[in-house]
Parts: C-alpha cells; structure tokens; sequence
DNA sequence: AGCGTTGGGTGAAACGTTTAACCGATCGGG
DNA sequence: CCCGATCGGTTAAACGTTTCACCCAACGCT
C-alpha cells in the first residue's frame, strides 16, 4: 500500500508539497501540482484516514446510536434514514458508526466511550424526549451533535423534526372535510414528546374546526396493537349519539389494531368509520383497506441532519438550526366512504 | 483528554509499561500493575482508539454495506441484523460502519475505498448472490470478511445462511399434513440464489410427500405485491380439478398479494384457501388472518457471523466456516380451517 | 541599493499509541 | 563461582499524516 512518501518520491517533492496539493490547502504551481497528482494516481494512493485522524485529531466518523422498537417492534424509518444520513456524509468523506442502545444506563456510556476513544468526531439522535439524558451528556461534554426530535424548550441545540402537531391538524382537516364531526383519538402515554405533540395537532385542529370534544374520544396505551384494538372497541360501545364516525391514531400499528376491531365487530372501515395513523409503514398501503396516514419526509430529515452537523464541525454557524418539517397527508381508502 | 503519558507519571512507571499493563501483553508485577490501573481510573484514560489503530494497523471497526430494498420496499431484516452484529461487536471493542450502496458498480468500489483508507479491518456482506463482484473482489484483495447467505459453490469463503430449502419443506408438510394436495408456489424471478432455494424445497417437499406438481402451479414474479396478486388470480381462475387449495409464497410481501387477491374474490384465506409466507414481517401477525410464515432466527445470525469474522481477524481457524440455520416455522390462522 | 513581501517549496516536529530491543538485578544449575 | 535464563521494567523507533517554521529567489517600492 503507497504512503505519502512514495508519492513524494515518484514525484521528486517532499511530502509536504504532496499533502498541500491532495488537501488543497496551499498554494503550488500548476506544473508540481500535476506531477503530484500524476503520481498519486499512478500508485493508487490514498491517505490512511488513521494516519490522518491521529494529526488532524479527526476520526471523520459519526455516531448514530438508536433504540430497539419496544416489543420487537420494527423500526420502520431505519432503514430510510441511515441510507440518507449515510450518503449525505459521504459527500463529506465522513462514515455512520451504528449502534443499538439497550438499557437507558448504558446508553449514555456508550456515547462517553465513543468520545473519549475518539472514534467519533458528532453524533446523530433519534427518539429524543424531554430530559433526555444523551442530549444532556452531549451538552455538557460539548459534543457536536444533531438531534432527529426535539427536547426541553430550554436547552438549546440544533435538530430537526417532524411536526407532528401539523399533520394531525391536516388529518382532522381531511376528516372535518368528508363529514365527520365525532373524531376520537387514540395517543401514547404521557411523557413521550412527539407523542404529546400529535395529540395537541389534534385538539388543535377540533377547535379550528370548531368541533367539541367528548372526553371519552381520547384514549392513552402504549404502542401495542392490542392497545388500538381495545381502544376502538370502546370507542363503538358509546351510544350511538356519542360515537365517533373516525378514528386517528398516533402510530399505523395502533391504527392497524383499530382497524383489525372495526372489522371483528363489523363494521366497514373507511365506509362507516374512517381511519386514520401515523408513519405510513410499508404495509399500510396493501391493508385492507389501504390506511390513510401521515407520511415523515425522512430521507430529506437524513440529508438535513448530516448537512447540520457536518457544518456544525466545520465551525461554521447554520443558518437555521431548528428546523420543523411538515408531515404528507397520504390519503387512502380507509377513509373514503365511496370506495 | 488524559493520555497515555499522564498516566504513566501519575502511576511512576514509563509510558511502555502502562501500555503492557492495559493490554496484557506482558508480564508485570501484581505492585505495578495495581498502580497502573489506579492510575488510569483516577485520570479516567482511554486509550485513543486513532493512535492505537495507526501503530497497530488496526481501525477496530468492521463494514456493513446492504442494497436498498427494490421498489422503495423496506429492509425487514436490517434493524435486527445490526443491533445483533454492533452488541457481539461490541464485545470485542469492535464497531459497525453501515453504508447502503445504491449502483452495483460503486458497491465495489466502496469497499475498495473503505479498505485502502484503513478505515475497517473486515466485512459482513448480506443479499449475496451468484458470481457476486462483493465477494470476488474481497477473495482476490485477501480481505477478512463473512457473508450472511452464499455464493458459487467452487468459491471458498465463510459464511452463514438461512436453510431456506429446509423452511420449505416444512412448509409443504405442514400443508400436506392439513390435507392438501394440490399445493402452488409463487417464486422470484430465475437468478436468485436465496429464491431457488425456496423453490428447490417446494419441490423436494412435495415429492417427498408423494405430490405431482401441475406446471400451472409455480408462477414467478418480482418481489411486489402486486405479483403475489395477480399469481393468486391466475391460480384460482384454473379449473376446479386443478385448482390449488392452498399458495406458497417466496416473500410475505407477495403472500399479502395473494392473501388481498383471494379476499377480493371473496375466497376466505385460511378457510377455503391456506397461504404461506417468508420472513415473517412485522406486519404478518396483526393480518386479518395473521400469516403463516417462515422466521429467520437473525439475531442468532448476526451473531455468529460476527463471532466468525473475530476469529478469522484473529488468525484463528474457525471450526466452522459454512453455517446453515433452519428457519422457524409460525403456524398461524392462514393455514388453520378451524378459525 | 536596501528592504519588505510574495510565491513556491522543504525540513522536521507532533499526534498517542505499540512493540522490538535492550538492560540491570536476581536466581538456579553445572 | 560463573554463566545463562528469567523477571520487571525502560528507551526509543515506528506508524502516516498534517502543519508550523523556515528558506530561497524574485520582485516591487521607496
């Protein structure tokens, strides 16, 4: 494997001249420059990125750290987002560490050891939450970091996230539209910040459209099929006059279990009572009926990530360092009466 | 950032000796030793992972590349697969670099890059395939690497896989065992290796149960949904005396297709017509009825194939370099009359 | 003419480890 | 008693870059 001496000596300079010429950070004359070039070509030589890092006290890596869905659940963005992210830093000849997080304890170890050993030089955050303890961590230690999500209003760094808030509104929107007027909705515990989120675009978007809420539309469980199925069941032993005529859920796996009980019990989802999720996951749109949900812009979250954070390392201040990206309304049968 | 140096002042001993202390690659006393470590903890030192790598020719991370899914489909496998490669990782303070490749042709030259930079000492490949130009190149550049799935026979190389053949032998008995006869299979498109597998073992099963096969039976296709839609329709419009009564798919995408085909023909699945899937997707289980499926013990995979990829980058012989696991089958309502 | 400046290039230090070579002291065996 | 081996430790070279300090020649300005 060639080493930059090799390539000096190819060329008759010193390895200085080599190293300015490849890293563009000097000026030399056109015709060295050439040789250089010529000779490195030649050899097939490329920097040791170790060599490189240990000077430059670069590893030109990031850290991408996420945590396994609850129950075995799948992540459903991953796959999309580590493509963007990856790509877009490659641009930058940077490359994603991965790792899974387990335990909450560990999770932050895992980010001191990454620093520390200097196997990275910023981070990537998903799944961010109030109080979130990697986020202060990365604050404290003065870690550059990009946060996928948002945390306490009073901390400040820079993410990007998905507004939640807004796609709800354009679900109920969508829903006030074709008739209904009794929308229920089925949330996540409290604690969860895009969870809460979803449910504010929701109550949000009732009282723009000047609608009342019954307090027995709101339901709260974790992120568990089984947790909509019920949910929908007790929404359709209201009495009639009570009942809602929709149904939105703060994840396509709860709307899929709402669905799942309308049929058991049924009823025509879409024709009697519409449904509405959040993610659109691969299957939503070969269920039966084919789920209308709100759909992330995820590879765009990735590149946009990447693009902070790699700016962010350079020194450079961007220019927006919150940025809020609305979520597509994807309309399918599941709430069209006429199909 | 302490380093190395600190540590030995700290501890009175020269910068060697913490070093043999930290590795355990030489004997020192139970009296030094103890200072060292001390030492160490109080400053809270870790070695930095760029210099260690440069001296020892070692970047302490290994390359994992997939290929998008075709068709903006997700990758199922992928969040499992690298939570359990990073945790066995891990373990022998190695890392995941993860990188989707896009084109064939920059695949290669991406491991190329990722080799001459210093910046992974081996690779896990997955979605190998016949004459795989990944696999040719690794071989011919003598770089470590294990593959999750195989490739030409005359081509020596580790790796682990999926006895997909197996899985469909199962499949076929548990459908002979209900009392079919007249079983069909929808397969990917001739050159898959995985997917001749499956076929192979719909075959074996069949003969081994005693079965002929009508040439109407197996019809082929890309893995899509609509394939595995329109494979059912064309089954089902043959007449009665050939008509399956139970479908075999390659992917549980395309056994979806079939399932939505047979309900929109108001054929009960299950009932009237069993369905078999493969890869047991998230989704599989929260279907209206939940499919019968083949599962991919993953985790136990990426396991072993890291395990595997540490002793060949340790220059140990593995005991066994060529792994083949049965997949599991889930028995559920697809493939049960009675519900 | 003298002098600062600029363009184009070199020499060598530094980054933080690992490890080969070496060294003094102690000890066991012939 | 002497010689080799062993134990416990040190010194210093090496890994392949980047980059600071410096140098020389040419040149423009007073």
């Amino acid at each position: 494997m060639a080493t930059i001496r090799d390539v000096a000596k190819e060329a008759g300079v010193s390895i200085a001249t080599v190293s300015y010429v490849l890293n563009n950070t000097k000026h030399v004359s056109e015709e060295t420059r050439r040789r250089v070039l010529e000779a490195a070509r030649k050899l097939g030589y490329r920097p040791s990125n170790i060599a490189r890092g240990l000077r430059a006290r670069r590893s030109h890596a990031l850290g991408y750290s996420w945590r396994p869905m609850p129950g075995g659940e799948i992540n459903v963005i991953l796959d999309t987002f580590l493509e963007s992210m990856a790509i877009a830093a490659a641009r930058h000849d940077y490359h994603i560490i991965a790792y899974p997080t387990t335990t909450e304890s560990d999770e932050v170890q895992f980010y001191r050891d990454l620093v520390e050993a200097e196997r990275v030089d910023g981070f990537v955050l998903s799944n961010t939450n109030y109080d979130d303890p990697r986020i202060r961590f990365l604050l404290d230690a003065g870690v550059p970091f990009v946060a996928f999500g948002r945390s306490n209003p009073d901390w400040d760094f820079p993410w990007v996230d998905v507004d939640g808030a807004a796609g709800m509104r354009k679900a109920v929107e969508h829903l006030v539209g074709l008739g209904h007027t009794r929308i229920a909705f089925i949330a996540w515990p409290e604690g969860s910040l895009s969870g809460e989120e979803r449910l504010r675009g929701y109550l949000e978007g009732m009282e723009a459209a000047g609608l009342s809420i019954d307090e027995a539309w709101v339901l709260r469980g974790e992120m568990r099929h089984e947790v909509g199925y019920e949910a929908a069941r007790v929404f359709m032993r209201l009495p009639a006059a009570r009942r809602p005529t929709a149904i939105i859920a703060v994840s396509d796996l709860m709307a899929v279990g709402a669905m799942n009980a309308l049929a058991d019990m049924g009823i025509r989802v879409g024709h009697s009572v519409a449904v509405v999720g959040f993610d659109d996951i691969p299957m939503a749109r070969y269920l039966r009926p084919p789920l209308t949900t709100l759909r992330q812009p995820i590879a765009d979250i990735g590149e946009k990530v990447i693009d902070m954070l790699m700016k962010h390392l350079a020194g450079e201040e961007p220019e927006q360092c919150h940025v809020l990206v609305e979520p597509e309304l994807v309309i399918r049968a599941s709430t069209m009466p006429d199909t």
